[in-house]
DNA sequence: GTCTATACACCGATAGAC
DNA sequence: GTCTATCGGTGTATAGAC
């Protein structure tokens, strides 16, 4: 059957995130991935030129992909601190119901820090979560009608680095009571950078 | 040469946690590790009955090892909030004085999750770091002279994550200024779960 | 016990038939 | 364009000389 090369790309694309996530980075060989997306190898060499432009594409097409910044369901008279909260346990649902795929999103980051080609890679990943939650961000604040005291781009960072440490614990241990309190300490501290308007 | 195996292993293991934290665990092959010991190939699978079984035996090694709890320069008449905030500080001139070892630890710790059998492992290693953090919290709050409103176990497991995300972030972004406005937020999340005694 | 030499599986990548 | 067959290289692990 022929199909375009684009289609082929993306096709390949998918089957390896499927890789990655299920069985990691290391075991996402060639020969893995045209077996999950029903290919031959030779295929796969006609789509890409190395298994190292699939890795990149790979990483750059799944942070594009990132979407659903998480913007928890915003019940009024709610105040900042608890929109933030429900955020981070919404979150914390999202990652209770895919873990496979958060895994994978750190794999990927730490094989882009490994070498210096890719390193950018990962730099725009952060940038793009930073995006994200900076978005959310404003809507929390908004909706509680106050204002980010430190800039906003600072704020998300610190959400970020949270969320991080919130996920590789929560990968580790698997305890869902201890991802809570650390959800409820990080809104906690995140709340405090804003002021009453 | 003749060397007893047990040397032998612990220098194996020595070369490999040289090697995973140069290159990466993917090169962390068993030529590279002796390679980097400066033996030959045949003494490793005398050493050792298999690769897998020198990286189980680094994990457990690397988290025995770790003692030095960032335990801050106690300075009379600092708060808690001022105390843990030099810890973290200190974490990160830690961290950027030697970014490849805690890039090496969060690569172990990802593989140990990759595999049913070397799930415990990771387990334990955040259990060293909980009980390390734990007794870093102690000090803090007896020299600030407050009590832990939240079981002290929890607030590890916070601190934990803070700094898991906080050392994420920065290897990431190399962003100093944004790592600490991470230190200064979880540390003020972090002095909220204490109560003055 | 320690080495060199090698077995054997699997990797990324390509040649060449169709 | 797409396949099967195969190359060259490298991985883990071992055999066998010393």
């Amino acid at each position: 059957m022929r199909i375009p090369a684009t289609e082929r790309r993306t096709a390949l694309i998918d089957a390896a995130l499927r890789v990655v996530s299920r069985n990691g980075i290391a075991q996402a060989t060639t020969r893995a991935i045209v077996a999950e997306a029903g290919m031959s190898l030779a295929s796969f060499h006609y789509a890409f030129d190395s298994r190292d432009e699939l890795i990149d594409e790979l990483i750059t097409t799944v942070v594009d992909r990132e979407r659903d910044a998480v913007i928890p369901d915003l019940v009024p008279g709610q105040d900042l601190r608890d929109i933030l909260e429900a955020g981070f346990l919404r979150y914390l649902d999202h990652l209770k119901s895919d873990p496979e795929h958060e895994q994978a999103m750190l794999e990927l980051t730490q094989y882009a820090l490994r070498s210096p080609e890719r390193h950018p890679l990962a730099v725009r990943q952060y940038a793009r979560y930073a995006e994200l939650a900076e978005h959310s961000l404003e809507v929390a604040a908004a909706h509680a009608d106050v204002a980010w005291s430190v800039p906003v781009e600072q704020v998300a960072r610190v959400l970020v680095a949270f969320t991080d440490g919130l996920t590789l614990t929560w990968l580790v241990d698997r305890d869902d009571a201890a991802a809570q309190a650390i959800a409820r300490a990080a809104a906690d501290a995140i709340s405090r950078l804003a002021d009453t308007r």
